[in-house]
RNA sequence: GCUGGGUUCGUAUAACGGUUAGUACUCAAGAUUCUCAAUCUUGCAAUGGGAGUUCGAUUCUCCCACCCAGUACCA
């Protein structure tokens, strides 16, 4: 019965920063489980925290999946790139954020009090917290659950009519889940297998809040995905501990049987010690934690990968590699390609270390892919912001002859840059390497061969008279790079033109000699 | 502390009882070139520890160690 369901996934990010590249991967893996089932990927936002929204972060999180090429089918109208709120036939459980959809969680956490899986608690957070720093003191664990409720301020201890006044004169009473005691909860984890819990190690968690008319995530979670008729949960690992809370709350609801099968992610870790990767990490060790650049409320910017030149679907296939394998050597891969190739059985079960080299790698061999005309538009502007007005077709065949050399395009004006304007100053180290009057009578010999005849007929010359090829060629570089580093001098020459190539040589003679 | 999850080269991972434990990134050396880069070749480098099960354990079981997460009227 379940399986002939259409499959239909979630990303369910709560809007309290930006979308950081871990909570990108969680997204990709949501779609990628999708789309191979030919299904839907919904997205929601989980704003039921009205104490740590942050204003920009549910446009961010929705501009950078589009950036990644995840395109949600429901949920987002990606034409304007905004949630949607007015059901259709497209998106038919709109509004798709949680704070609009308020009016509905506190029937259903009603129903669960009626049936006996919950109750009103009023104890204030002052009284919790003397709770738990008293169990402390004693060396115990402060659990709100059978083994305390009977001495707490709740609707199972205070009489029905002192409740019910309660109920209407207060506005800072809860309700709690009422964990069952001492049973055993038997999951299944689509990554993780058979997992087991006690309930006597878990609290009752509270699902409703009458002070902000708000469900917690935990009951706003399952009445939504029950409603959307989600038929996997996958999410990150920091859930699995209340994945026991989440099959009860199935059964009390008696939804079971059409309860979705849950897949908890292995986390991602910061590069070097221990621990998940966070916001921090990136600009201390010089990488991007996040997909686009994000500025806080302090002003301060967080790199993006979209700003430091990465590709998006380099950036797509990278992620996917953290975490997930394809079961064979292949490394590079398209969105299709993941699409079809990805499987939760690959999805690893442990931390994955973040590694920055490997993501440059992935960009530069996508660099690589890309054809010489789409990095020259991507080039022109940084030609435009050096004050450089270059031929389209001259920067096309530039392109192709340095793309190998780079990682990023923005590498490009640093490794091509003598390819548009003459050389202002000669490195000192290759000048006392190179520059010697031994070399450069020889070189300026061959300048005019190469001026008159070219560079072919040029190295014929210095094979013939047995001259050093090398000390030669480097001083007519260092004319026309700047340095000894840079493209052979057949293809300089045939860049920049003869008349350039005079020119450079002239200049060097002026400074250097 | 308690509960849960995890543990193969520095990193990402392959090997789902039988392999000289493979691949990629990084690093090193060599080849090549007029230099640099690229490319190619080679190399360095791992099953956390201990018991068991088995003819045989990276793989299964248990114990220990370590790492991570959760432990909120946050998600």
């Amino acid at each position: 019965m379940a399986d002939e369901r259409r499959t239909r996934v979630r990303f369910a990010p709560s809007p309290t920063g930006p979308l950081h590249m871990g909570g990108v991967r969680t997204a990709l893996y949501n779609y990628l489980y999708a789309k191979k089932r030919g299904g839907d990927f919904i997205i929601r936002i989980e704003d039921t925290d009205s104490q740590r929204f942050v204003p920009g972060a549910e446009a961010y999180i929705i501009e950078a999946l589009a950036w990644c090429g995840i395109i949600p089918d429901e949920g987002v109208d990606m034409a304007t790139g905004k949630v949607v709120e007015e059901a259709s036939a497209k998106h038919p459980h709109a509004p798709y954020r949680q704070s609009q959809r308020r009016g509905l969680y506190r029937a259903y956490a009603e129903q669960l009090v009626n049936a006996g899986w919950a109750y009103y608690a009023f104890d204030s957070s002052e009284e919790l917290n003397a709770a738990r720093t008293a169990a402390e003191a004693e060396g115990r664990t402060f659990i709100y659950n059978a083994s305390t409720r009977g001495q707490l301020r709740n609707s199972l201890t205070i009489p029905e009519t002192e409740v019910k006044n309660m109920l209407d004169t207060r506005t800072d009473w809860t309700i709690r889940f009422r964990m069952p005691e001492g049973r055993i909860v038997a999951m299944d984890d689509m990554i993780r297998g058979h997992v087991e819990v006690n309930t006597d190690t878990l609290d009752d968690k509270v699902l409703w809040k009458r002070a902000d008319e708000l469900p917690t995530y935990h009951l706003a979670n399952i009445v939504d995905d029950h409603l959307m008729e989600i038929t996997e949960v996958i999410r990150g690992e920091e859930w699995l501990p209340s994945l026991p809370l989440h099959y009860l709350l199935y059964e009390a609801f008696g939804w079971t049987d059409t309860m979705p099968r849950f897949a908890h992610l292995p986390l991602l870790l910061k590069p070097v010690g221990n621990g998940k990767l966070s916001k921090r990490d990136g600009d201390k060790m010089g990488f991007p934690v996040f997909p686009l650049n994000w500025k806080n409320s302090e002003g301060e910017t967080y790199h993006g990968y979209r700003e430091d030149g990465y590709f998006p679907d380099a950036f797509v296939n990278l992620l996917a590699m953290l975490g997930w394998n394809p079961g064979t050597e292949q490394e590079i891969f398209s969105m299709e390609q993941l699409i079809e190739a990805f499987s939760v059985e690959h999805v690893s079960k442990s931390g994955a270390k973040f590694n920055p080299d490997k993501a440059k790698w992935y960009n530069k061999e996508y660099l690589r892919m890309k054809s010489d005309e789409q990095l020259a538009t991507l080039f022109e502007p940084i030609l435009a912001s050096h004050d450089v007005r270059a031929d389209h077709d001259y920067v096309v065949k530039v392109c192709g002859l340095i793309k190998e050399r780079a990682t990023f395009v923005a590498d490009f004006w640093d490794i091509a840059s003598y390819l548009f304007v003459a050389p202002a100053s000669y490195n000192e180290k290759d000048v006392a390497k190179f520059w010697k009057e031994e070399n450069y009578t020889l070189a300026f010999e061959i300048a005019d061969i190469i001026a008159g005849k070219g560079v072919e007929a040029a190295e014929e010359q210095i094979r013939e008279r047995q001259w050093p090829m090398g000390k030669i060629m480097n001083c007519i570089r260092l004319a026309l790079v700047g340095s000894s580093s840079g493209l052979g001098i057949a293809d300089i020459v045939s860049l920049i033109g003869v008349g350039e190539f005079s020119k450079r040589i002239e200049n060097i003679k002026k400074a250097l000699l």
